[in-house]
DNA sequence: GTGAAAGCGCTAACAA
DNA sequence: TTGTTAGCGCTTTCAC
């Protein structure tokens, strides 16, 4: 390559790597000849002289989450962008799975890991850590350099959705949390709370415990209803919550937003697609693997919050209780059925 | 790490390639000293030396399309099972990332690519090809060295489809395809017809022309619907054209399955969550994946076909029709409608 | 069975 | 400004 261009491999080197003192005339030649030769760079020995990978790692749990395949993708995307490699590790809950990631991200020396998996085993982090590689976790992490956080602010869209279903004259709105010991979903239940107390709203006989799966939104549904005095809004600690919520609710005849309104949590793609379209609270995986990556490029500096807000589709209204009363006149008490043509 | 041993780079090296001709003894030392030292062989060196860069390839294309996920994380999960690393590299249609995603490949020296995504360039094939570097397509590639082809059998899952709803039935059976360019959705097409044709249906009027979105769906509902012999069952083919079908019938206010049953295709993973969880064809993302994995590591054999079958869940029953005559009693027109408590 | 040494394709010092 | 050279961490001959 390098004599085909009449030139040292050193300068081709310079020339490929811009390196701005080198003849504009040579530059040209060499070009030429890496067009010519259809060369391409070596990245593994650039990688091995250079001791920089241009390799971050993603480590996720649970490949079934719907919430992943975006965080994934926004991941690779800002990664590229900046000329990174993503390498992906799934451990599917699993210890050992785990490990091998860990092992395969520090075999490929990665510059970086995002552990965007619920917990991680100590050992394993400090052998990530011992190689002052730099890590970035959501939420909560151990306290150590080189670890930084990406903190999720739950409060700003869970309040805009207690206001959402407050201003649409809901007074009594439920809750069907996660799983106690995730720490998303007791700040997901924390921010609820104060919210809806910060309205003047009681909600401790309206909470339910779920676990994060549409069977516990059924659960959850099946509880709340049952009570003397049911609740006329729901919010759901995450969409699959919402989604096994909506299943149950349709299956006791009631409708939805009519009967009952409902607010999910995360945006997951197949919310937009639900029959009605769930409201919920956005979540962005693009935003947290965008802060994720540019923490792992810049372990210095405190990664910028992730905001979350609500989105508004068709699983909120007026409670039914209002709609027949004197103050609101909405509409009947279900569309009439219309036959096309 | 040699010395802590006291041996030399080599033994090293063959201890941990596991070449038998060691002295038991040294071997334990070795990888004492490895544990002990928490040394982490260099893949980048190993890969230069060996010229072997232990990973693999895949570019898909629309990364918004619900079927990718599953792919990708069968590839992973695969790939990992048998040493290999994932490099994923995402077009977006564009014919610019395109390249930058073949120029990765090349840089990084991947040992093959999978091809996902609905057509490549020929030009930047050949840059692929001419490096002597293995790759797989589905369905359609150009004939060329180390090119292998996964082929998926439509016809078995849609034949199944097609008996599924003539057995309950139906004789009137509608078919919303995909953009005629994709051979994914001829392929579908031609095996609804065929299987119409062998059991004796006529559906030439019931073919609408979708584009394999959710707004197609909606489209070909409408214009199906408006005839003046619609059909009582509707095949879609994909999983995003049945979700707006679905959309489209509820607004109608007719009901699924109990007015008009609906299959779709794919089996993305929103299907199970849908109102009711929707019928339809599986085509398995991680059996591709699979498929390609190891396509990809054997260029010369001929890669496994891929079958797809019919997934029976809620939204197909016998039509309405025959509902309220002689020959079914099935259940009321509507189930009573239940409340809670 | 083990070690010494060459060399994979590059980059970075140092010379020229 | 350009070329020469050492060496990144490993595997693989080739002696021993």
């Amino acid at each position: 390559m390098a004599q085909a261009a009449g030139v040292s491999v050193a300068t081709v080197s310079r020339v490929i790597n811009k390196i701005p003192t080198v003849n504009a005339h040579l530059r040209k030649n060499v070009w030429e000849a890496i067009r010519k030769l259809g060369y391409v760079p070596n990245t593994q020995a650039r990688a091995l002289v250079s001791g920089r990978s241009k390799m971050l790692g993603v480590i996720i749990s649970d490949i079934t989450n719907p919430f992943f395949p975006e965080l994934i993708q926004g991941f690779e995307e800002k990664a590229v962008e900046v000329g990174y490699e993503t390498l992906i590790g799934s451990t599917n809950y699993d210890l050992h799975r785990m490990e091998l990631c860990v092992q395969r991200m520090l075999e490929r020396k990665v510059e970086g890991v995002a552990v965007m998996t619920f917990g991680i085993e100590e050992p394993l982090l400090d052998r990530l850590s011992s190689q002052g590689i730099p890590m970035v976790f959501i939420d909560v992490a151990p306290r150590k350099k080189n670890i930084s956080i990406i903190h999720v602010n739950y409060e700003s869209g869970i309040r805009e959705a207690v206001q959402h279903l407050a201003a649409l004259g809901h007074r009594r709105i439920g809750f069907i949390s996660g799983p106690q010991w995730l720490h998303s979903a007791t700040a997901r239940l924390n921010a609820f709370t104060s919210a809806t107390k910060n309205i003047g709203l009681r909600t401790e006989n309206y909470i339910f415990n779920g676990d994060h799966t549409a069977e516990g939104g059924k659960r959850g549904i099946e509880h709340l209803l049952s009570l003397k005095n049911p609740p006329t809004a729901i919010m759901c600690s995450n969409d699959l919550t919402a989604i096994g919520a909506m299943h149950s609710i349709s299956r006791t005849g009631l409708s939805i937003p009519h009967d009952i309104s409902l607010i999910g949590f995360d945006d997951i793609q197949i919310t937009e697609y639900m029959l009605p379209p769930l409201t919920t609270v956005r979540m962005s995986g693009r935003d947290i693997a965008a802060s994720a990556v540019s923490a792992l490029l810049n372990p210095g500096v405190a990664p910028k919050d992730v905001e979350t807000a609500l989105v508004v589709r068709q699983t909120t209204s007026v409670p039914s209780s209002s709609r027949s009363g004197t103050l609101q006149k909405v509409r009947s008490s279900k569309p009439p059925k219309r036959i096309i043509k």
